[in-house]
RNA sequence: CGGGCUGUCGUAUACCGGUAGUACGCAUGCUUUGGGAGCAUGUAGACCGGGUUCAAUUCCCGGCAGCCCGACCA
């Protein structure tokens, strides 16, 4: 995994352009919001709309790399655009059957524009030109951008935005086997995305929404801040959307007879979906078969939300002091709190384990603010929830050592910064 | 989009038809330095518009904004 190295005084929180709150911010409720607000990591810019700064950037940052990692493994990234004309909407008619949840609206000249809350008429219309023929199938290709939509109701902090980023993947068939296969492929590529991300997922059967007569599936993780219900057999993992489920709470497990259905509330982290020729057919996204005829290309549809998932890890990974990030999505790997009592020896000496630490290539944040009572410091370590503290004051100096504590223990050893450093890097 | 609740220093809050108080933050000084330090002195506030009233931050109406419940959620 690339790792940004940010040596100079981008590491000293100082300089991070951070200022953590005491108190719980009145018009928010959600934990994710909550904590994530507290800790410096977004600002609410309007309701649905946040601001990340440079600590939320890094987490975001972090999520995007994971999905990009694995998603490189199932097609190509691009980027489109997320201002479209109208007429392109026209196409399929969901300009106006999109009106409730699409910004639309007119540019100086008069004509209508729309921000895209999805991109699929945009990606058959880009596909045309490449997809020609049965020899250019299968054919995958995704972005990571930001998606707008006008939500009746924008809630849980970042787990229902207006302004979010997606990353959508499309993938295109000549055939629905073709189409299976690659699904469950990407199927797999999400559940490694989101047990990279520390949480544990799975995949329940839902309705395909006006997309598709099969069924679509949703990636749910377990949290009471989730907005869906799923019945779920933890024996046999089977699992479904309540809306369309025929499995009763309590009863017997369908799938598997021995285990009982659970009603569990869960957050809708990924979804995909089999489009088949839905999209185009009206944009004439055809191909020439073997045979020399025209058929439709069969599409499918995959999506993450980058800030739901961000805030579902939050959710799903705090005590009551603050948030506690898994290791691969954490801001910085090590947070080095500097108890120096302005001490000019221990001071020099944590500025040396701070180089150190910077020039083996760990991810550092080094807590160097003056006249911050020790207190104050181990409050904003925990509320931050880096997953290494490292303490370095006149104690630890005594002996030459460094403090080493993980965020999710209760117990600090004291090392020499070699051991340390050998136990984080293997 | 329906219903409900709420708008007071930067943040969190209190009181009140007549002088807006507290805590945190921030600033200055002294002391302090291993779990949100102490003292002192400062700093800063009634969402917007209209109405009632001698007087409105307070009561009424409208708007705007935020949150919650519901509907909605390719």
């Amino acid at each position: 995994m690339s790792v940004r190295i940010q040596i100079y005084f981008c590491m000293r929180q100082s300089q991070l352009f951070l200022k953590t709150r005491k108190d719980f911010p009145k018009d928010e409720v959600a934990i994710n919001a909550q904590l994530l607000i507290r800790g410096g990591f977004v600002e609410k810019i309007m309701s649905g709309v946040y601001a990340f700064l440079p600590l939320g950037f890094r987490v975001r940052d972090r999520v995007m790399s994971i999905i990009r990692d694995e998603m490189d493994k199932l097609g190509a990234e691009m980027l489109m655009p997320a201002l479209h004309p109208r007429s392109l909407w026209e196409v399929t008619g969901r300009w106006k059957k999109m009106e409730s949840i699409m910004y639309q609206f007119k540019d100086h000249s008069g004509k209508e524009v729309g921000l895209g809350p999805t991109h699929e008429e945009v990606i058959a219309l880009i596909a045309k030109p490449v997809i020609e023929s049965y020899s250019d199938l299968p054919l995958a290709v995704y972005q990571i951008q930001t998606k707008f939509r006008d939500e009746a109701r924008a809630k849980s902090g970042l787990l229902r935005g207006r302004e979010f980023t997606m990353k959508d993947l499309y993938s295109f068939h000549a055939d629905t086997a073709s189409l299976d296969v690659y699904y469950n492929e990407v199927k797999k590529g999400y559940l490694s995305v989101f047990s990279r991300c520390g949480l544990r997922a799975f995949v329940t059967e839902a309705s395909g929404g006006d997309f598709s007569k099969e069924y679509s599936h949703e990636f749910m993780v377990a949290a009471d801040a989730g907005e869906d219900i799923t019945y779920l057999c933890r024996l046999c993992g089977f699992a479904q959307n309540k809306e369309i489920s025929k499995a009763k709470k309590g009863s017997s497990c369908p799938g598997c007879k021995d285990g009982v259905i659970e009603e569990v509330k869960t957050i809708e982290v990924g979804n995909i979906f089999k489009l088949g020729t839905r999209f185009s057919e009206p944009v004439k996204l055809l191909f020439r078969d073997e045979k020399g005829g025209m058929k439709p290309v069969i599409m499918a549809s995959y999506g993450i939300g980058v800030e739901r998932l961000m805030g579902t890890i939050v959710e799903s990974s705090h005590d009551e002091r603050g948030i506690v990030w898994p290791e691969a999505v954490a801001p910085f790997q090590v947070h080095l709190l500097g108890i120096d009592g302005e001490d000019k020896d221990v001071s020099g000496f944590c500025k040396k384990v701070y180089d150190r630490l910077l020039k083996d290539g760990v991810e550092v944040l080094y807590d160097d603010r003056k006249g911050v009572s020790p207190g104050e410091k181990f409050f904003d370590a925990d509320l931050v929830g880096i997953p290494w503290r490292v303490v370095v004051s006149p104690k630890t100096y005594a002996h030459e050592k460094i403090e080493i504590k993980r965020r999710n223990e209760k117990e600090a050893t004291l090392l020499k910064v070699d051991e340390f450093l050998k136990m984080i890097k293997k």
